[in-house]
DNA sequence: GTAGAACTACTAATTTATTAGTAGGTAATT
DNA sequence: AATTACCTACTAATAAATTAGTAGTTCTAC
């Protein structure tokens, strides 16, 4: 999958919230100062061309979706995250979370739960 | 601190690693095809000016090192990709990449001790 | 002392990414 | 049927990022 861009990945986020979306969706989404309505067609035009969007003529209108499943994307994105913050080393980067984070007992009791049952599943 | 560009953020891991660094040495780090020496050196100059690394002249030559805190950006990157990623949520983030390791019984034993025994201890 | 290597500062070219203009179509509204 | 709003496709302007050229300096080695 190809890499995208700041601006991509902005208007990918929100396509996967919404899961589908006309332009206007999108740029209503966006933060001010939202741009013109042409440069996001253009950019979901490119997004279309690389394949990560696909769209479908609803009335005379596009309609776009994902073409491309959000944690893959993720998967892709976070692959070399381990190694460029934590010298590759699991237990380094547990520790960090683990001091970061204040949990709850709630919380580490769920996030326990979530480490026992996903162990070895990962998709 | 300001954003840095693919090229600015490679260029920042080498000196981060390295601790101090001449263009040279950033170059040996950087793969093939290696840059022009005047192309690090233009991006160096863009990282001195956004103020992330300090310069020092030796002998004639500026050796270069970084004036922000590897953590300081490292804390800022996971934090948007906690966001980006997890909902903002911290323990989806730790159960994720828990998943991707595959850990062993006792390894995940160690980790929940771990978990537990961090509490609240936050640097 | 001249040739070469490696640096400097400065500038410029190229590529990539982002933004938005123009022109024309469709549909609803008055 | 003219006005308005919103869409289309196509093109172009601008901005940001990356790359590298030129010219001059210093140092080292022949």
């Amino acid at each position: 999958m190809q890499k995208l861009t700041k601006r991509e990945d902005q208007i990918m986020q929100i396509v996967w919230r919404l899961k589908t979306a006309f332009i206007r969706d999108i740029i209503e989404q966006l933060p001010e100062p939202k741009p013109h309505y042409n440069t996001v067609a253009t950019i979901v035009k490119i997004l279309v061309k690389k394949g990560v969007l696909q769209s479908e003529m609803i009335g005379n209108t596009h309609q776009y979706s994902s073409a491309v499943d959000f944690e893959a994307y993720r998967d892709e994105n976070l692959g070399s995250i381990k190694k460029k913050f934590f010298g590759n080393s699991f237990s380094k980067m547990m520790a960090y979370f683990a001091k970061e984070e204040n949990l709850s007992e709630a919380e580490i009791e769920e996030l326990i739960h979530m480490i026992k049952s996903n162990k070895n599943k990962k998709s």
